[in-house]
DNA sequence: CTATCTTTGTGCACGCGTTCACAAAGACAT
DNA sequence: ATGTCTTTGTGAACGCGTGCACAAAGATAG
């Protein structure tokens, strides 16, 4: 029977094995004492836990670039997930195949989602159309919805919204690259407000008008 | 001149007000008492500790579905962010426009970096590309690395990379979904401390340390 | 100039999550 | 059986971030 240790997944997964194996107490008493946790048993439980031993069927609205890439991506299916349908507001694409799967339109939004007692929503349409799919597809009786549409939706309780900035990991990075980059001049991060203030142009400086959204 | 307080932007923001003063504190002292922060200046300052009015050239490589959708995303512009070229390996896409930009070849990828001064990379190639792709990437100079291929990149010390799943988001929704589901039925589990935020995200995102591929 | 009012900036205390440290549990050898 | 050895599961201590509460600072009016 194949085991590992926590002291092993801790190690490999660069966190504290203490902190680990209280993670895991949450779930039950799923280890050994003095041999470890059964791998396939653990990824069992697990997997469990997270939900990916349920098939989740969810639809993806808007089948721009970015519907048609999530359409294509092999990362769902591995992870319980099963695409039951694309759908998209322009007549022209409706019956376009994209990933094997023909697109439909946004007219049979309800039947489909009723039909395939679908519970989870993406949203990939432009920013202005988002809002107003996201109300068809929470009164449908979607109750999650993934959105990447530039836009913060409001939906009323009991429905989960996440939304996805594909630029915001890039603006870590660029964080970051500024840390590197200004480093050799002061060193740490907390700046000191006189020299801070020092820093700002005149009056009349180069200010950007507003905040990007 | 226009002014916020940190009562209203808290509130806005749906934060602590003492915590948000403490943050900006770290910025230095933009604030005045008995007044407020100045909403043009204030903004300027953030703006500039994130990098938002540095100019960053970035090269997009792979240009498939998700390439596309990404080149052709509004939201990097409005944050500092400049494509300076789309890369892609096969040769009958060259010249292609994509988002008003011709798609340039991977033999000439050394030295459209070099040319451009380019320090961060984005990869969205197939997870088979992706190693090879960020090598060169690397060995060219780029010192961040943002990628949405499904692999785990090794870099030397000193790059940075930050890896998209698509799916995670996803796999979120559907924990929280199943918590849902089983909450009316079975109360008896100990519940494991996981806070959902709403539309909002943790650096790695609430995701447990050890998940099944 | 003094008084009053508003809001910032921050010392301090509290609470929560992480880590330490160890007793309990089971495997395995003798 | 009994003892030794390994590793879990968890009570307790620690440390850090959050929030409270207030003095300091500046605006504004009299």
């Amino acid at each position: 029977m194949p085991t590992v240790s926590s002291e092993e997944l801790a190690a490999a997964a660069g966190v504290n094995s203490a902190k680990l194996r209280k993670d895991f107490s949450y779930l039950g008493s799923y280890g050994t004492r003095g041999v470890g946790y059964d791998v396939e048993y653990l990824v069992y439980q697990i997997s469990r836990e997270l939900g990916l031993t349920q098939d989740w069927p969810v639809v993806i609205v808007g089948i721009g670039n970015l519907g048609a890439a999530l359409a294509n991506y092999g990362g769902f299916a591995s992870r319980g997930f099963r695409v039951a349908a694309l759908i998209d507001a322009d007549p022209a694409m409706a019956g376009t195949p994209v990933a094997g799967m023909p697109v439909q339109h946004t007219d049979d939004l309800e039947k489909i989602i009723s039909d395939n007692g679908v519970s989870i929503g993406v949203i990939s349409t432009p920013a202005g159309a988002a809002q107003q799919v996201c109300e068809r597809l929470v009164a449908a009786g979607v109750t999650s919805i993934l959105n990447f549409a530039p836009t913060v939706l409001s939906v009323p309780d009991g429905v989960d919204v996440r939304k996805v900035d594909l630029s915001i990991e890039l603006q870590i990075l660029a964080f970051h690259e500024q840390r590197k980059a200004g480093e050799e001049a002061s060193d740490d991060g907390v700046v000191p407000p006189v020299a801070a203030k020092q820093q700002r142009k005149g009056p009349d400086g180069d200010v950007p008008a507003v905040m990007p959204a």
